[in-house]
This record gives structure tokens, C-alpha cells and sequence, in this order.
RNA sequence: GGGGAGUUAGUUCAGCUGGUUAGAACGCCGGCCUGUCACGCCGGAGGUCACGGGUUCAAGUCCCGUACUCCUCGCCA
């Protein structure tokens, strides 16, 4: 006798709900054979769906036509179930949620056999990742991927109830857009009715949303994609899920209020974890001189020290020329030390040196602090005088047994080296673990960054964010006498050293835009040609406003603990932008590439 | 674009200073088994050692190149 499934009889309950409570119920399952245990007699099966796993036992005197059946059940076949929902008496399974009942089955259906499968389908398992990613939709039905995306779906539910409640409008921009220059390197799309000119895909809804505040939109968001052509990370795709937010008539203060309530609503909803607010807020220059960047992680200390004040003051006698050299250069001489309670091997210690040597170091300078503050295993124990060392131990506050490491050169070389130094001996020393937040969440704002930097190659001040970010009122009249002095309404919000979003105040008063451009050498002209409808815009009452956009992707990944940000994107691309299971990026044929008017060059190289 | 690591069965790996027929576990196939839940027992199949070239009497092993994957610096306003 068959049983209608699906068209008839219908699922009754899912995988993971079924207790005690239930014992005596007749129920209909629908799922995918985890595991089978076929006894000759008794076969049991393991029944998946996403919400967990249920044991199904087929006995030859319950019904011989579903037992039989079952002994040719293989794992991932997709098959329905019906059948009374017993206790296992004393075989109860304290592994298992469901795992005091089992049903026994008197009906069993084969939706779909499933051939082999590449790679189990397991919580744990060691495949290569090029492996899952060819078969995705088979690495997605693994708990750890459906957990991740699932909570995903929480998230997007939370920021959606949470934003509608505080007054925000979902308003939806366009992915093809015109090319604006400066920032991440756009995706191009050719224009078949537009012969020889291109869409870029946005990088971000940035200029749209200010748009959306001129025309009287007050509160927006969206969660959305942006799309960027650049090289890929662990934590960076080339398409990429943002909470994009801006208000009119806010301070930065209300932005922080409003991200600050979001976040931890995201984080008492889905972990139960309250996190205190206000966040901290540390200025830029702070950041960059206590932690080498702008995203710095405070779950622990390894500060730096910067010496070069030191290395001045002694520089005419007895200083170490190699430091005084870089220093009269423009450089700046920068120390960490590791403490003594955390003794690093001699072996460890040479290992840090390659890891400066990783990040673009030419060497790693240490010392080993003695008894009597001198100090040992150090190139510069030689030349240095006693009265420098002495400074540099006291600017340190070095104890004997300390181990200080030294980086010295261009700025921004030294702080990277440094910053990637301290996560590095942070991670070695146990002071956090090497994936995910060991419970701890340190939220932080980093505030007032320069609006300029300066751009060796070409000689002049560039935005460092971008160029209708709101300078602080007090340096306005610097920005044409002393661009680099210039602080900004920009602000990053920071977690356990990742950015997860970054925002500022725009620049909504156009004889101030006008400076700005003036800075950086750009032209009403060039202007008008780059942003003239933004500009256009900004003519016709626009009010103050600003925003912030959030990086869903890490959110997630730093909310589930997963260890990169392809665990909780449903189907990624690989390091080179690859997407092994689709193919994509592909070939197209000749009458395509016509059609929309592209003639690809010969590949580079023999 | 620079640097580093890697690629051996469906999967995870072993394979020494180059040497006969490249192994293990899991999975798969066949058989047995009525209380398993990492079920158990017996038997079996399964390999272009990533690809191309070179050195050698002989290459999974040594050398060069290519592809792909991962990590990292640059890059990501």
C-alpha cells in the first residue's frame, strides 16, 4: 500500500521537535538519511532536516514492505517518513534533543536517491575548501553553514524591526551607476544601447542615500550589496552585504545612538550578551599611535610606545645612528614590549622576526631587559648609550626580563608592522584566541581622523575617505594653509580589531566643498565633471546629514563565530574571485562581446 | 603586483638519502547481523601521484615552468 506523500499526506512536524511529550502521535516526516544502521532486522535511520535529526526505526514486523525498503537507503537520500512516535525506554540518547523518542515507521518513500557525495555531510569536516565550494549546495546542507545563515536571516529580521521602529525607510538604489573616481576599483558594465560607455556597479550606496536626504527622506537604510574589484581576503568579497544608514539634521553623537541601540539589540537577540554603551570613543591619532591602526583590537593591551621624542632628545651623543637616521629622515621609532610574566622561547622571538619581515619590515630590532635595565640579545645593546637606554626603558616602563621589540622607518610602514606584531604575539601568548571573540566584544568608535592624507606618488592631499566627509569646524580655515592638520566627522566602529562599519557627517555646505576641492587641487570643472549632480544637489537646501554603513558579512562572522567571512555567504568566491561550482567568471562568445561593443585585448604575457 | 605554504584513491592523509606491484582510515560495492546511534563482522573495487617540460639506467620523490587553492604585504576613499 503506498501513501500519497506530499500530495496528500503532508508533513506533520520537522526533525528537531520531537520529545517525550509526543510518544503515541502519528507523524510525518520529510528529510535526508544522515546515517543509516541496518541491523538485518532492526534498520535505523538518522532523518535531517534543518532544524535537527530524528532517529526512524523500520522493523520487519511493523511493516515488511517499509523495511525492506530501507535496507536500500544510502545517506543523503531524500525520503518521507510516516510512522508512531515511541520512547526508546532505555535507549534513550542523551546526544540527541530528540533523542528520547524514535519513530517506528510504517510508511517510508524515496523522493531521490543521492549518489555518493564528494565529502560527508558532517559538522566537522577537513575537505579543502575549493572541494565544498564546488558543491556548495551540498556543503550548505552541513549544520555549522545552515546555523550561520539562519542566524543570517535573523540578523537581517532585527535590523529591519529595529530600524522601521526608530523611524528609518527602506529605500532601494540603483547597483548600476555611473563611475566616479577615487576609492575601490569598480566592477564595469558595458552598455549595449550606449555604444563605448560603461555602468560601474556601486561600490557602495553613498552619493545615492545623501541624495535621498536633499529629497526630504530623513531616515533611510538599506541592506544591501556593494560591489568592489579588489583583491580578496578572509575577511573581504568582491560583492559584499552593508547596512547603509544616513539621517538629516543629526550629530555624529546620533548616529553613534542609533548604531549603538542596533547592535545591541543584534547582540542580546542572538548571543544573549549585553555589551555597555556608550561605546568607547578613541581618536585616530590615538589609535594609530597606541595600536598601529584605525581598528585596534582592546581585548588586550601590548601597547606601543613611540620613542622618537627619545631618540631626538638624545641624539647628539651617544644615540644609536641606525634610529637617529631614520628619525632625522621622517621617520618614527616605535617599541612594544612583551612582558616577562609571557616569556617568549629564544626560538619564538626569532619567529617574530619573520613576521615583521612578512608585513614589509627589513628586520625586527629587539632586546631582552636584564636585572640592571641592561640589556642583552639586542644588535643595539653595543652602541647605545646608558642614558638613552635608560629613557627608552623608563618610556616603556620596561622591567627586567621584558623583551622590547623595535620598529623604526616611514610611518605607515612602521605602525603596520607593529599593529601586525602585536595581534601576532597577542595570539601566541594565549592573550586571544585565534578565531573568534573568546566571549569578549569590544566595541569601540574610532573618531577624528585627518580628511586629507598625502599622496607620495602624486605629490598632493587626497581625500582619505571620501571628499564630502564634514571637516571639523575649527580647522576649516586650515584646509587651504595646513591641509594635513584638518580632523573630520568620520568614524569607524570597531570590534575586537575588525572594522565593522564607517561612516561620517557630510559636508552639506557647498562653499566649504568648494575648499575642499580646492585642497586637492581639483578644478570646478573637474568637479562639476566627477560629482556635478551631487554638487547640483547640494544647491537646493540641502540639509546637514549623515550616516554609516555596517558590514553585514562581518557581522556575521564575528556574531557566529566563523572563521572567515565565506562561512557565512552562501555562495562566495575564492581568492581570485573564482566561483569554482558556477564557473563564473566566464567566457562569452564573440556575437556577445559585439553586441555590446567590446573587443577583449589579447591575454598579457608569452 | 610582491612574499610564503600547498596539490598523492570519492575524502583526510602517509609514502625516508630517487629503486620492484604507491599504502592506511573513512566513504563506496557485495554478503551476514533485531537495539544501534562513530553499530559490528567478512570480502571487494577504486590512483593520469594537479598539468607541461627537464635531469637520470630509473622520478610521487630532484630541477624549471604553468594552473588552481590558502595565508600575508600592497590595494580596499
Amino acid at each position: 500500500m503506498s501513501v500519497p506523500f506530499v500530495t496528500e499526506v503532508k508533513r506533520t512536524h520537522n526533525c528537531g521537535e520531537l520529545t517525550a511529550r509526543d510518544v503515541g502521535k502519528t507523524v510525518v516526516l520529510f528529510g535526508w538519511v544522515q546515517n543509516r544502521r541496518d541491523h538485518g532486522g532492526a534498520v535505523f535511520i538518522d532523518l535531517r532536516d534543518r532544524q535537527g535529526l530524528t532517529q526512524v526505526v523500520f522493523e520487519p514486523d511493523i511493516d515488511p514492505e517499509a523495511h525492506a525498503l530501507a535496507g536500500t537507503l544510502r545517506l543523503e537520500w531524500c525520503v518521507g517518513v510516516q510512522g508512531k512516535v515511541v520512547s526508546r525506554g532505555a535507549n534513550v540518547n542523551p546526544k540527541m534533543k530528540t533523542g528520547e523518542i524514535e519513530v517506528r515507521a510504517t510508511a517510508l518513500t524515496v523522493f531521490n536517491r543521492s549518489e555518493p557525495t564528494p565529502f560527508p555531510i558532517e559538522d566537522r569536516i577537513e575537505t579543502a575548501e575549493d572541494k565544498r565550494l564546488t558543491h556548495r549546495y551540498l556543503d550548505l546542507r552541513r549544520r555549522p553553514l545552515q546555523q550561520s545563515l539562519i542566524t543570517r536571516s535573523r540578523m537581517n529580521a532585527i535590523t529591519r524591526s529595529t530600524l522601521v521602529e526608530e523611524g528609518f525607510l527602506e529605500l532601494e538604489t540603483p547597483y548600476m551607476g555611473k563611475y566616479t573616481p577615487g576609492g575601490a576599483r569598480n566592477f564595469l558594465v558595458p552598455s549595449r544601447l550606449n555604444p563605448g560607455k560603461f555602468y560601474a556597479l556601486a561600490e557602495s550606496p553613498q552619493l545615492y542615500k545623501q541624495l535621498f536626504m536633499v529629497a526630504g527622506f530623513d531616515r533611510y537604510f538599506q541592506i544591501v550589496k556593494c560591489f568592489r574589484d579588489e583583491d580578496l581576503r578572509l575577511d573581504r568579497q568582491p560583492e559584499f552585504t552593508q547596512i547603509d544608514l544616513e539621517m538629516s539634521f543629526v550629530s555624529q553623537d546620533d548616529v553613534f545612538a542609533v548604531v549603538e541601540r542596533l547592535l545591541v539589540r543584534l547582540w542580546r537577540e542572538i548571543l544573549g550578551v549585553e555589551v555597555p554603551t556608550p561605546f568607547r570613543r578613541m581618536p585616530f591619532d590615538e589609535s594609530m599611535a597606541r595600536y598601529g591602526n584605525d581598528k585596534p583590537d582592546l581585548r588586550f593591551g601590548l601597547e606601543h610606545v613611540i620613542l622618537t621624542d627619545v631618540i631626538t632628545a638624545h641624539g647628539g651623543e651617544g644615540g644609536v645612528p641606525m634610529l637617529l637616521e631614520a628619525v632625522q629622515q621622517g621617520g618614527i621609532v616605535k617599541a612594544m614590549v612583551i612582558p616577562a610574566a609571557h616569556p617568549l622561547s629564544r626560538a619564538e622571538a626569532d619567529k617574530l622576526e619573520e613576521v615583521a619581515r612578512g608585513s614589509g619590515a627589513r628586520g625586527l630590532a629587539r632586546a631582552k631587559v636584564g636585572e640592571g635595565g641592561e640589556w642583552t640579545q639586542s644588535p643595539l645593546a653595543k652602541s647605545i648609550s646608558p642614558a638613552l637606554r635608560t629613557a627608552i626603558n623608563e618610556a616603556c616602563k620596561a622591567k627586567p626580563g621584558d623583551l622590547i621589540l623595535f620598529q623604526f622607518g616611514k610611518p605607515s610602514l612602521v605602525h603596520t608592522v607593529m599593529a601586525n606584531l602585536r595581534v601576532h604575539v597577542a595570539k601566541k601568548l594565549g592573550l586571544i584566541p585565534e578565531v573568534g571573540s573568546g566571549g569578549r566584544w569590544e566595541l569601540l568608535w574610532v573618531v577624528d581622523p585627518p580628511l586629507f592624507e598625502y599622496d607620495e606618488e602624486r605629490r598632493g592631499w587626497v581625500a582619505a575617505h571620501h571628499a564630502f566627509t564634514r571637516p571639523h569646524d575649527e580647522d576649516v580655515p586650515y584646509l587651504l594653509t595646513d591641509p594635513g592638520r584638518v580632523k573630520c566627522y568620520r568614524y569607524d566602529v570597531v570590534l575586537n580589531g575588525f572594522e565593522i562599519g564607517g561612516g561620517s557627517i557630510r559636508l552639506h555646505d557647498p562653499r566649504v566643498q568648494a575648499e575642499v576641492f580646492a585642497a586637492m587641487g581639483i578644478g570646478e570643472e573637474e568637479a562639476r565633471n566627477k560629482f556635478g549632480f551631487l554638487l547640483d544637489a547640494l544647491r537646493y537646501g540641502a540639509p546637514p546629514h549623515g550616516g554609516i554603513a555596517l558590514g553585514m558579512d562581518r557581522l556575521a562572522m564575528l556574531l557566529t563565530g566563523a572563521e572567515s567571512l565565506r562561512d557565512v555567504i552562501p555562495f562566495p568566491k575564492s581568492k581570485s574571485g573564482i566561483d569554482s561550482m558556477t564557473g563564473a567568471p566566464g567566457e562569452v562568445d564573440e556575437q556577445q562581446l559585439r553586441e555590446v561593443h567590446i573587443r577583449p585585448l589579447p591575454p598579457p604575457k608569452s
